[in-house]
DNA sequence: TCCTTTACAAATAAAAATTATCGTAAGGAA
DNA sequence: TTCCTTACGATAATTTTTATTTGTAAAGGA
């Protein structure tokens, strides 16, 4: 069957295995999640799964543009799937981490910072540290 | 001269220990340096420091507000002496970062994305990635 | 000064995370 | 289906990070 993850990963010359096709699967549904979580949440539908897996998968997927990721202040790294430009919210209190759109106004100024820098500017990460409106009570 | 180090801590209320300031004063000739390098470096200097003495006094010093963790896509964390709120430029080719201010217009900007989000904004942590001057060739 | 208390560093030791190796199995093109 | 290539699984081996223990030194009080 070629699923929507199938197509994702031949579309970046990489073979779709069930491994694969799952772990984009679990990662899209949670979003930004770590490498051990993964490996939890995989391991219920393909108990056999090795964790050296998970790791050579996520390493290639990264490389290959399909997978983005997130490090964060004090945590492991998280993985997202590769999507448009945007600016992280993160939770310092429940560790949530939300996507918001970039707008044009600080794309702008960060290209003048890194232009009048004489650096050539090639992707950013903008994350944003406090607490959710869940976690403020 | 050690005792601006040993001040810095003692502001914080952490003692000054010799391998502490050892500890400061290499990461502020590097300005963001990685734990491994850290303990190379201070090694030098003092050859029966441990290395697990670093990881103690790098974690308490983070906890304490003295350093701050920056960490960066694809290498490990690397340290900092805190100080005012920045961005990073990260050359993807010489693994150097530069501090860069922050413009007012920037902050305000994504200021507003947390507020419009009900999110309680606490800190930024705003990375370029890209190449540097010297890097571009 | 001497004693007591506390904190620190060093040295392991232990645990956790990551990477490498290799025989077998599975994907995909023809 | 057949064949070639690549990925998986199962370790094993490293690396990285954290915890524990012990000896020493510094700090403060009598």
């Amino acid at each position: 069957m070629t699923t929507e993850y199938a197509q994702l990963l031949k579309a970046h010359a990489l073979k779709a295995t069930f491994q694969r096709t799952q772990i984009l699967e679990v990662i899209e549904r949670y979003g930004h999640i770590a490498i051990e979580k993964i490996y939890e949440e995989v391991s219920k539908v393909h108990a056999s799964l090795s964790l050296a897996t998970i790791y050579k998968n996520i390493l290639l997927m990264v490389e290959k543009g399909v997978l983005t990721e997130v490090p964060i202040i004090g945590q492991k790294s998280k993985y997202e799937i590769a999507k448009e430009e945007h600016i992280h919210l993160i939770c310092t209190s429940c560790g949530t981490v939300m996507d918001k759109m970039l707008d044009v106004d600080t794309a702008q100024d960060t290209e003048k910072v890194a232009e009048t820098s004489g650096f050539s500017l090639d992707h950013r990460q903008l994350n944003l540290y406090g607490l959710c409106e869940a976690c403020r009570g």
